[in-house]
DNA sequence: ATGGTTGCAAACACTTTGCACATGA
DNA sequence: TCATGTGCAAAGTGTTTGCAACCAT
C-alpha cells in the first residue's frame, strides 16, 4: 500500500482536465509544480529551453491559458505590467516581493476573510475574493 | 449654481511641484481632482475631449508619470491589463471592484497595518506598503 | 532666450488571433 | 481519422522613446 502521497503524475493530472497529453503540456505542468514562486510566460519559455524542448512563446501562452480555464494554474497579478501564474494547489496565501532584488515569498495563511463581511455590510454586496500583495525589502537586502 | 475654482487651486499645485503650468495640465489634475475612482489614461484622454480640450495620449502619459514622480497622484492596480491612478491626497483605503459592472468602490480605513508587523518577522525583512483589493458583486449587480 | 512641454511616428513589451500543418486519441 | 495542439506571422493593447516644433517662464 502506498501511505505516502503517490508521485504526482502529469500525464494523468491532464487526462482528469481532458486535455491531450502532449510533450509540451507535460513539461509545462511539471515547471509548475516544481516552481518556488509565481512565474511569468517568458520564465516557463527558459524552463524549457533548459530541458531541451524548445517550444514556442504563443503556445506557452495557450497552454497557461489552458490551465488556467482548467483550474489547475492561476493568474497572479504581482503590480506588474504582466502575468505570473502558480500551480493553483498550493493552500491560501499572499505574497510578498522585495522591491530590491525582487524575490517573492509566500505569506501563509489570510488574514482579511473576517475583514471581507464588514465590507460587503459597507458596500451590500458580495465579496468573492480579494488580491493582497505586500513589498518591502526581504531579510537579504533589508540590511 | 455650483461655481468653482479649479483652475487657480491647480495653477497653485503645479507651481507648488516646480511644473510649468500648461493647459493640459491644468485640466489633467482638475480631472483627477473630482474624478471618483481611479482612473486610466485613456479615461483621462476623454474627459479632456469632454472638455474640447484635444491632448494626445503619449502626453497625457508624459504628464501622468510626472504627477506620479511629483507625487500628485498615484498608481493603481487592479488587477487589469493596464494602470489606474487617483488623486494623491486622499485618505488611506483599497478599492472594491464588481466584477460585472466594473464599478468601483473605495473601502475605507486599512485592516492590515498590524499584520504587516507579523509578516515582518516571518520573512525577517521590511514591509513597506501593500496593495489590497477586494472582487465581487456591487449591490445593484449582486441580485 | 532657452529649457521644459507637446505632437507625431515609431518602438516596445506582453498577449491574443488567424491559419496551415502536425499530432494525440 | 479528425478534432485538437502547435508554429509562425501578424495584429492588438498599454506604454515608452526620439525628435522637431512649440511655448511658459
Amino acid at each position: 500500500m502506498n501511505i505516502s502521497h503517490p508521485k504526482h503524475d502529469c500525464t494523468e493530472e491532464l487526462h482528469s482536465a481532458n486535455l491531450r497529453v502532449t510533450p509540451a503540456r507535460l513539461t509545462v505542468l511539471d515547471i509548475f509544480e516544481h516552481a518556488q514562486a509565481p512565474i511569468d510566460v517568458s520564465t516557463v519559455v527558459r524552463a524549457l529551453e533548459d530541458r531541451q524542448e524548445h517550444v514556442d512563446e504563443v503556445t506557452v501562452f495557450r497552454i497557461i491559458n489552458t490551465f488556467c480555464e482548467k483550474g489547475i494554474v492561476k493568474p497572479i497579478h504581482l503590480n506588474e505590467n504582466k502575468l505570473r501564474y502558480e500551480y493553483a494547489d498550493k493552500p491560501k496565501h499572499h505574497h510578498f516581493i522585495c522591491e530590491k532584488c525582487g524575490d517573492i515569498t509566500d505569506v501563509e495563511g489570510c488574514m482579511i476573510s473576517k475583514a471581507q463581511k464588514q465590507i460587503e455590510q459597507a458596500i451590500g454586496g458580495k465579496v468573492f475574493r480579494h488580491s493582497l500583495e505586500f513589498f518591502g525589502l526581504c531579510k537579504r537586502c533589508v540590511i
